[in-house]
Formats: structure tokens, sequence, C-alpha cells
DNA sequence: CAATAAGTAAACTTCATGGTGTAAAATGGG
DNA sequence: CCCATTTTACACCATGAAGTTTACTTATTG
């Protein structure tokens, strides 16, 4: 079995995965009709068709494809000596830095116009991210545990610094009332709800 | 012209309208057909047409009606005798009450799905929601004027104020991801909420 | 009773879309 | 040069939905 062939394959697929993804962004998915997908990804409709499927499976594989490139965790450690403030920064920089792209929140709009009406999915895909939401409560813990924070409870706690994040980061972007942040209207945000917080 | 005529016609009109309205909070509007509400209206499908020209009006009415029954504004004001507390806690009432209702909720969702991808519109009729925050503004207005209250930027504050709740009593229910919140649950949060604020 | 207004049922048109079948072409390997 | 695999073009089908047409009924009012 020749790798060019395979490689040429591949990269048909690749296309047809980008012009999808562009697509369901600018349209969502039930305004995108395969033929579309075909002749943006320029390519035969069948083509499209000995990749995936149907429509569902192509739309499936982008949504987690996201979910999995959004789960890259981070590996911030509570750490005894350090500034409380500074390290509280440094873990919500990170957790922002997905939350509050146009990437992440594109696509996040694709899934959530997708599912919107399927309670049961909906329910399940948005749970991913939910709960994606532990490298913060571990720390939390910690720094409770190290008695130099004083929480009466985390998933609380939690909840409320995520809230006022995603209040300005990410829902009105999402809804398109706000133009997504820049670096310094994040870190700006993220100051103001550490500040709130301790 | 007789009235009775009319008051059918219009009884006509309403269960058409209940009809499209309880059919698109379970399915959305795309997912609804207009057979579909002319067979749950009990009702022609000619008749459907004879009221609204288009589903697309059907739609409009519903949405616009409900930014109407939502903007009910309370007529709260700032007391320089009361507690603090007590009064920003009653005016968060007035708000969430129908911020954290299911059917707020429900057709929030219908309204975000019809105009999750037509970007102009959705930022216009979700802008609705957004704005309708002034009655808390003034009230921050009048306490800080009062200086009983130091807070350096009001919209700042206000926002997030409106992102502790909303990250608890409204994001969550509409992805489907939390039930609707209690009575007491919802006092509950405005409680922490407030606590966090002041 | 006749005229008028409104509603009804059902067939119909039009069109977009998801998905399939097939035969021809392209293309690299042996 | 022939084989195998993939891609392509293109016709085709089934479905469902928006909106229309038409012929018929019903009820009110003058």
């Amino acid at each position: 079995m020749t790798e060019v062939r395979q490689k040429i394959s591949e990269l048909k697929r690749q296309s047809i995965l980008e012009a999808a993804n562009s697509a369901f962004r600018k349209f969502g998915v039930k305004a995108t009709s395969m033929d579309k997908i075909a002749e943006l990804a320029q390519v035969s409709k069948r083509t499209v068709y000995n990749h995936f499927a149907t429509k569902e499976a192509l739309v499936m594989q982008l949504v987690s494809q996201l979910w999995g490139d959004a789960a890259a965790q981070s590996d911030m450690k509570y750490c005894t000596k350090l500034d409380l403030k500074e390290q509280l920064n440094n873990i919500l920089q990170l957790e922002i830095k997905t939350m509050a792209s146009k990437g992440y929140i594109d696509l996040v709009r694709v899934a959530l116009g997708h599912f919107l009406f399927d309670a049961s999915v909906l329910q399940e895909e948005m749970g991913k991210i939910h709960n994606r939401e532990s490298d913060l409560e571990r720390w939390i813990k910690s720094a409770v545990a190290d008695n130099r924070l004083y929480v009466p409870d985390v998933a609380i706690a939690m909840g409320q610094l995520h809230s006022l994040l995603k209040g300005s980061c990410f829902w009105p972007q999402l809804i398109r009332v706000c133009p997504i942040l820049s670096s310094d209207e994040q870190t700006e945000l993220i100051n103001r709800s550490v500040d709130m917080f301790l």
C-alpha cells in the first residue's frame, strides 16, 4: 500500500474537515449543506461521504476534537512559598486563555446551536465544559489546607470565580454582545476578579 | 362588523401563538413545521397563514412579546435610611425572578437558537437582555453618591454582580447543565453574591 | 334569504437537502 | 502496461417543509 496514496487521501480528509469547520462556524450546522462543504473543500460530494458516513459524523468529529484541544491541562501546583494572589493569577491566566479565545467560543457556539434542543446530548456535551474546572479546584483546596485561604465551600468559591470570568470573557462574546477580549483586557479582568475573591 | 367574529378569530390567533410557543420551546424553531403548529393549534394550516404571513413573523411575534414581558421594570429606589444589604437584596430579588424563571430561560433558548448565526440580529436581540440592567445601576449610583458605598467603576461593579448571579441561575440552566433554581436557592445565591460584593 | 367574511381540508408546487449508485478517470506500484 | 484504489462527475431518490390554490363549509348580518 503506497503511503503517497494515503497521504493524498489524508489531505482530502483534512481539507474536508477544515471546510466544514469554517462553514459551521460561519453559518451553523443546519445552514451548511454537504454540497457546500464539498465545494469549499474542492472535493466531490462523494468523497466527503467516503470519509464521513453522515453529516452528523462530521459534526461530532469537529466537536470532540474541540473538547480534546481545550482539555489540555496545565501543571500548575500550589506552592506554599509564593504569593497567593500571583499564583491564583497564573492559574486563571491559563484557564482564560482557551476560554476567551475566538476559536473556542466560535466552536462552542456551533455545538450549542447544534444540540440546543436535544436536551440529553446538550447536557452531556456542555457538561464537558463545566466539569473541566479541576485545576483551580485542586489549588484552592491546597491553599485552604495550608491555612492561607479561608473558604467555606470550595465548589461555590470556584463557581464564583468562574462566573466572574465567564461573565465578562465568554458569555457576552458567545452571544455576540461584546467583542473578544484582548490580552490586556483579560489580565485586567483576572486582576479584578482575584481582588474581589481574596 | 361583528365582535363575535373578531373574538373567534382572536381566539384562533391565540391558539396558534400558544401552539407555536410550546412547540418552539420543545423542539426549536427549525424543527417545528408550520403543519405541526397548525395541528397543535387545532386549526387549518391556511388559518395560520391568514394570521401570520410567514413563519418568521410568528417567531418575531413570540420573541418581541418575550422581551416585552421581561422588561417589566420595578420601582425600587435607593433609600438613605435602610440597610444597604437589605436594599440590594431586594433589588436583586426582583431581577433574578424573571432571569431565573423557566419561562424566560426557555424562550431565550429559542431566540438564541434561532439567531445564533445571524450575527447582527443576534447582537441586537441579545443586547436587549444585557441592556435591561439599569435598575441596579441607578441604585448603585445613588448609594455611591450618598457615600455609603465605594465603587471605582459602577459599570464594572454591576457587571460583577450580574456575572455572579447569571453564572449560577441563568447560563447553566440555559445550557441545561443545572436544573432551574428554587426560590430558596435563589435567595441563597443572592445572599452569597451580595456578601461577596459588599 | 342572500351576501359576506372567515375557516377548513387536502391536494399541489417548489425547492433544498441528505444520501446513494455508477461508470469513467486519475494515479502510483509492480 | 496492467492492477488496485481513490476520486470524480453526475444523475437520481426520498423526504420534508414553506407556502399556495381551490373548492367547500359555516355563521353572521342586513
